[in-house]
DNA sequence: CCTCGCAGGAGGGGGGATCGTCGGATCCC
């Protein structure tokens, strides 16, 4: 039972004590607990194991108990005598957008509906537009949403919503009295994957940019168009809310819109404890025990986000640490990481080219990263065990390596390492003769078969694999494809005293369906002593441009630059890849 | 259900925007 099983059956126990419109606050305790157990960076396993569950902020006794006998026996009674009640079919209904616990019941009792097929079914004979209070509009929306349902279970990553969140922004900023538009929400944060995208806008002339943003090209449906919201999706699927906002407000509603909800809640109970009031309208005092708190005069500021943190003793968080998980407390402490960003990179030490499965030349791959202000490059090609990729042996790197030397004598401004990604095989052993890998500048060890073997055989293959002294960096160390594949069993703990230990850094693959370490590990590395190295894996050069989501991943890890080796000038990177420097 | 702060019990984040229907449900960070 992993945190995600924990967390599954917290949100279905929540669900179903909504159909029976339980306490809204005992509700809510299990929502919160679910979330909070599937974004822990650790095992809640080993957390429950040092006895440690109860101080997690939002899991008391009842909780923990309920943890434990999940762990222990994959199910909870509760639950399960929960999932009794005749009301439990119904909490299929209430992921279909529009539909929520009070709709559901109706439609049970009124039109015996007891699934989502159900539901299409009875709409589209027409039979729940007779019930009390749903009319011929509701209906319609009812189709709709199980049509979103259907098309869009999961998130989208982050890098597709940005191409369409940045479309967007072009396309609105462009129109005359947009005098500020900005993207929030977790997109804002860069999570690794996206509910929905939130756009805020400054303007006076609303009817236009509603106007525009409704009928943009790639839109499919319009959920709702008013005077300050509005709603849409695109063709992919994913929902776009616009908001537009007076300027004296627009710090607040960033900070607000931004999230995330765990943050604004510490943020208002932090504001409340000064005698504030944080809202998405500004911050404003509370005056003894009146709760006018939204007056004009009692109003201290919003108009810029900063405002926001400045007003409860706070310097500026940056958007990626707002997860309510120690920002505020180091933001108090003056302790905040001074984040690495995109300008820090100095080069890309993970890249492939049409020697084995690459699409650029040597020359082509430097010349993107010379393009992009790199200092350095590593062409790391595949090794021989992976065929399907057009892997080299050892005499081809042989006359690979040569190759890339004479191309860095070519060019100049850019260094071109030599390096190899190798495979590390099932027995831990790498499938590149020693010989071969000493003569690179870097090698890169990475998992690329046999990814179900059990934790701990796993868990050696990789430490055998990275105490070869030849290696420098662990590729995608968890081997996970975003909403595709899972992660590989492995203690990363181990990993990271390994890695520590024989001073490998761990590769941060910047690709978007890796993100890989994610950003909770990349903040476990860091507080382990262990560097990361930033790569983007690119299979032609203008891959080489996500390296923006690594950096973003390793800002929500909390990383600085001093923790990134790709941060280091050459020479201090020479060092570090060098066998007497480690 | 949890947390706080008191030792049993109170209070909990919360209000606005929108839609569709006529007082209310759903959704949002």
């Amino acid at each position: 039972m992993k945190n995600i099983d924990v967390a599954r059956i917290f949100d279905e126990i929540a669900d179903i004590l909504e159909l029976k419109d339980e306490n809204r606050f005992r509700i809510r305790s299990y929502r919160r607990a679910a979330r909070v157990v599937r974004d822990m960076p650790g095992d809640v396993k080993s957390l429950l194991e040092a006895g440690e569950l109860t101080s997690v902020q939002g899991i008391g006794s009842s909780l923990a108990e309920k943890i434990e006998e999940i762990i222990n026996t994959g199910t909870c009674r509760f639950c399960e005598d929960l999932k009794e009640d005749p009301l439990y079919s119904l909490t299929a209904l209430l992921s279909v957008p529009g539909v929520g616990a009070r709709l559901a019941v109706k439609l049970k009792k009124e039109a015996g509906v007891a699934s989502v097929d159900d539901l299409e079914q009875a709409a589209r004979e027409g039979r729940i537009r007779s019930i009390e209070g749903i009319g011929e509009k509701l209906e319609e929306k009812i189709l709709k949403g199980i049509e979103q349902y259907r098309r869009n279970v999961g998130r989208f990553k982050v890098s597709d919503a940005l191409a369409y969140a940045e479309a967007i922004v072009k396309t609105l900023g462009a129109i005359k009295g947009v005098s500020q538009i900005d993207i929030a929400g977790s997109l804002r944060r860069m999570k690794e994957t996206i509910g929905d995208i939130d756009i805020l806008v400054i303007s006076k002339s609303s009817h236009e940019i509603m106007d525009a943003f409704t009928s943009m090209g790639n839109v499919t449906d319009v959920l709702a168009r008013g005077e300050t919201k509005s709603s849409v999706i695109l063709g992919s699927g994913i929902q776009v809310d616009l908001r537009i906002l007076p300027k004296s407000d627009y710090g607040a509603a960033m900070h607000y819109f931004t999230g995330s909800q765990d943050h604004n809640v510490a943020m208002r109970d932090r504001a409340k404890r000064m005698g504030l009031k944080i809202s998405e309208y500004g911050v404003f005092d509370v005056k003894g025990d009146e709760r006018r708190g939204d007056e004009a005069a009692n109003r201290r500021g919003g108009e810029r986000e900063e405002d926001v943190f400045k007003l409860v003793g706070l310097p500026f968080i940056p958007p990626e640490l707002r997860e309510n998980s120690g920002e505020i407390e180091a933001a108090e402490k003056g302790t905040l990481p001074k984040l690495i960003e995109p300008r820090h990179i100095k080069g890309d030490l993970h890249l492939h080219t049409d020697a084995s499965d690459g699409r650029n030349s040597i020359a082509e791959m430097a010349h993107q990263g010379w393009e992009m202000g790199y200092k350095y490059i590593g062409i790391t090609d595949h090794s021989k065990s992976l065929r399907i990729a057009g892997g080299l042996d050892e005499v081809e790197f042989g006359e690979h390596i040569k190759a890339i030397r004479a191309a860095n004598r070519k060019v100049s401004g850019i260094e071109i390492l030599a390096g190899i990604e190798v495979d590390i095989l099932p027995d831990g052993r790498l499938d590149i003769a020693d010989e071969v890998l000493a003569e690179c500048d870097i090698v890169i060890a990475a998992i690329h078969s046999r990814f179900n073997m059990p934790r701990d055989e796993m868990t050696g293959r990789i430490i055998k694999g990275i105490s070869n002294a030849n290696v420098h960096v662990l590729a995608h160390p968890t081997g996970r494809l975003i909403n595709e594949r899972d992660p590989y069993e492995v203690d990363l703990e181990k990993v990271m005293a390994a890695a520590h230990e024989h001073k490998i850094a761990l590769e941060l693959s910047a690709h978007p369906d890796r993100l890989d370490l994610k950003d909770s590990h990349c903040r476990a590395a860091r507080e382990a002593g262990v560097k990361v190295c930033i790569n983007t894996d690119s299979h032609a050069d203008r891959q080489m441009l996500n390296m923006r989501f690594g950096v973003a991943t390793a800002r929500r890890g909390w990383l600085e630059p001093g923790d990134v080796i790709n941060t280091y000038p050459l020479a201090k990177l020479k060092r570090f890849l060098s066998r007497q420097g480690r």
